[in-house]
DNA sequence: CCCCTTCTCCAAAACGTTTCGGAAGCTCGT
DNA sequence: ACGAGCTTCCGAAACGTTTTGGAGAAGGGG
């Protein structure tokens, strides 16, 4: 590895002349850059990021925090497509990306502000957690340490938020149910450490009030955002509510599960019952049926979210919020009451 | 930031016994190293691992370089599972995973030797690469920098390698369309830059010659494991040889794009045509018709291949590489051949 | 009592950069 | 001819660790 020194012994100008001539200051001369440019080059020279990073404090590098890095979450992708935002502004902003997971074992020894504190990122992205994460709580009160949540309202002088209007793409989504004459709707939640859950539940409850129909708890059900709770919920509520015609989903994935509970009493969507899920996950649309759902566009969360984070470490103030729209798509999952 | 000196002050300890207190070392006082422990936890110092990366010329760190973390990357979430793997043993390891992407712009600015030469990754894996893309020449023949490579067969002192059986993949996916009473079998291959495309088609010429079947060039098509090629080559493949009955795909991205072709036509699956796929994706199972597909388990992929990368670093000599195993999971894409 | 271990501890160098505070040498106006 | 002001360069400190090579004290055997 040829270090600065070397260069500056190769090119018979001191260290300090080159760090500036490849950093571009204008104390140099132009023929002498020049040539310290080739004579680098040449030597096939890299700054060593360790070394800087640690005098200028800075290392270009930012800590995404996934709660959702493990294999149930391939089936949904969103942390993926979240990361793949997050990864493509990030490079285009040249940014390097530091992948901590959230392993349980880790939680248990390491907080995240540790880990940033340790591997001295200059910011952070999180998503995926509960919204009473210990380690949150500390990341956003204790620390000032510059971060961008996902999904989790929390604001502050160095924390950003990004997130969808979740509490209108859920009015949206039971809007569609109440224009197909749908008024016995029920509702499978995720759980109540989500943010997310609570905005959608408050959309429900704003699209019924909208519409007359009075709001009964007893149809929200909670399926922690799981395959099989959605299957749990869809039992429940084809056994103690035979009346409900049609379901909210707070996520497809419990709607996968909801499909096979209702597909194993011998019932299919449709016609039995309407389904609106949520995510619009690649499955969605190729499942059977496909899936009317609220799409929101994770990428361009993780997007925003490494814009908005880059602009809080570059002291660029802009907003520390930024809410994407969602959109309902209409597929084969919901229909018209039939009488 | 509570550094190593402050707490050396404030133990009334040097330096030099702080370090090595708090990195075990057997020449400190027990008592001097409790108090110090604690000291520590109060004061809550956590080494700066730029600095001390700067001097031991390790950063527990490896580089992942994937050229599918991208927009589209996300219906097949192949990178992402693999990403999960080595993101889970990583940990374990208490290795941190530093992500590159290769966006096209930076790959002509910085090659990935520059990039991990920069940073100072110990390692690296790489994935979804072409075969003779320069990049990968560089690293594994002109550098030894250690790293361990997905589905590109390449090995030596420095460079690992896992893949799965992919010639044994592909004749099971042929063997079962043979079994079902299939002759004219055509081929949806990827393309020629990947290793694994080579393999598959090695698998299904084997297959064939088995069972007698002759070997015609005409019916292999390249879709380019996307979809819309896919597409495509299922509309050449039912214009051009209408006799052909089956199709093995070397993606199940690929057949979606099939099915797709085939409906477009009038057609269905299995009764115009039956297809096995490749990769059995979070889709296959939900798609209609539910694919067969040979299932690769890219979670162990990833996992073995982070297992593989630390070994190399921390110089445990094993093999240089893992060959996992497929299987073929059987649904309902194909059907014995009606006569 | 002296020498040799063993146990604790420490000063200083090293890692590869950036940056601060000059210091030469040159030009130019007077 | 002289000082002011540029231009171009450099020495040395600093960043926060680890590690080397010892040094002082305590203990033990002869």
């Amino acid at each position: 590895m040829t270090t600065i020194k070397d260069l500056a012994k190769a090119a018979g100008v001191s260290i300090t002349t080159i760090s500036r001539a490849l950093n571009g200051y204008s104390d140099v001369n132009e023929k002498t850059r020049k040539r310290i440019q080739t004579l680098a080059d040449q030597m096939g020279y890299r700054p060593n990021a360790v070394a800087r990073s640690l005098v200028t404090k800075k290392t270009r590098t930012i800590g995404v925090i996934l709660s959702e890095i493990n294999r149930e979450g391939a089936k949904d992708s969103l942390a993926f497509e979240t990361l793949c935002g997050i990864n493509d502004r990030a490079v285009e902003l040249d940014y390097d990306i530091l992948l901590f997971s959230t392993n349980p074992k880790k939680q248990l020894s390491k907080s995240y502000a540790d880990l940033c504190k340790e591997r001295n990122v200059d910011g952070a992205i999180l998503s995926g957690l509960r919204l009473h994460d210990p380690y949150l709580e500390e990341v956003v009160h204790k620390t000032n340490f510059p971060c961008v949540l996902i999904d989790i309202p929390a604001e502050s002088r160095n924390v950003g938020h990004v997130t969808t209007d979740n509490v209108r793409g859920a009015a949206a989504a039971v809007n569609h149910l109440i224009g197909l004459g749908h008024r016995r709707i029920a509702m499978i939640n995720g759980h109540d450490e989500a943010a997310v859950s609570q905005d959608r539940l408050e959309g429900y409850k704003l699209a019924l009030a909208a519409a007359g129909i009075p709001f009964d708890t007893k149809l929200i059900y909670n399926g922690g955002f799981k395959e099989e709770g959605g299957f749990e919920a869809m039992y429940g509520i084809l056994y103690q509510h035979p009346g409900v015609t049609a379901v909210f989903s707070a996520s497809d994935l419990m709607v996968l599960g909801a499909l096979r509970a209702l597909e194993r009493l011998g019932h299919r969507a449709p016609e039995r019952m309407s389904i609106v899920g949520y995510d619009d996950i690649a499955i969605a649309a190729h499942c059977s049926p496909p899936l009317t759902t609220i799409r929101q566009d994770r990428y361009a969360m993780g997007y925003q979210a490494a814009q908005l984070l880059v602009d809080m470490l570059e002291n660029r103030d802009i907003g520390r919020k930024i809410t994407l729209q969602s959109e309902l798509i209409v597929r084969q999952s919901t229909a018209p009451l039939s009488v």
